[in-house]
DNA sequence: TTAATACCTGAACATCTGCTCAATCGTTCC
DNA sequence: GGAACGATTGAGCAGATGTTCAGGTATTAA
């Protein structure tokens, strides 16, 4: 008999499937989790909480090159966190989604436990 | 000059180096958020929210090999998401962590604006 | 028009990641 | 003891990731 005394293994597996979100929702939250979990975009993401900023003033600010920060704006504008405005020669970038820095928020919580 | 009339490269910079968190902060969340970037490994903190479970239980559920889901416990264990517990041949893993489900709620929130 | 500025893009690169596979360890049962 | 079972481990591999580099576009200034 593979039943246990203590341990239903079937009921487990089929208790635990409730808590399970389906594959697409799965998709979105690691997609969210992800464009968070590298430093550069992170900080990106933070500089722009406060007022929208050009591509060499993030650049000048985290010391990092302007096509390292471009190549990351572009993923942050298709996933619709950031937004950009034209101005001349300059591109603004801003912040485009209000539930971002809740998210970090609840994280910097965790971490500081 | 390399002043503009609508916009000041230093003062933006300066303003937005107010938002920026030290180094080892930026890490913590960085590293908070990759463990949660992965389809495996957020199904397993899913899983494990109802109730403990073995490692051939989520193995099963989940639909992957016991080794994948061993390696990814054993990230798991390390950043101290999981805890775990031996009973026999088995062991019984389960969440350590109570601010982890919050982030996946507003994470959700996020997604489904 | 030419030069300078601000930004974008694609290819190349080194690095990292998650999985598979085979071997191994620890425990239980015969 | 040996076999079966649950779990762990390390090496190796394919794919993803972030940056650099060289070149490009668009806009402004001289």
């Amino acid at each position: 008999m593979n039943k246990n005394a203590t341990h239903n293994h079937q009921e487990t597996i089929r208790s635990a499937r409730k808590a399970l979100l389906n594959d697409e929702t799965i998709l979105g939250l690691t997609e969210t989790f992800k464009v968070l979990s590298d430093p550069t975009r992170l900080r990106i993401v933070l500089a722009l909480s406060r007022e929208e900023m050009c591509v060499l003033d993030i650049a000048g600010l985290l010391g990092v090159t302007e096509s390292a920060i471009s190549h990351q704006l572009r993923m942050l504008k298709t996933l619709r966190l950031v937004k950009h405005r034209k101005e001349g020669k300059m591109v603004f970038y801003s912040l485009d989604d209000e539930h971002i820095e809740d998210l970090i928020r609840v994280a910097t919580r965790h971490i500081s436990e």
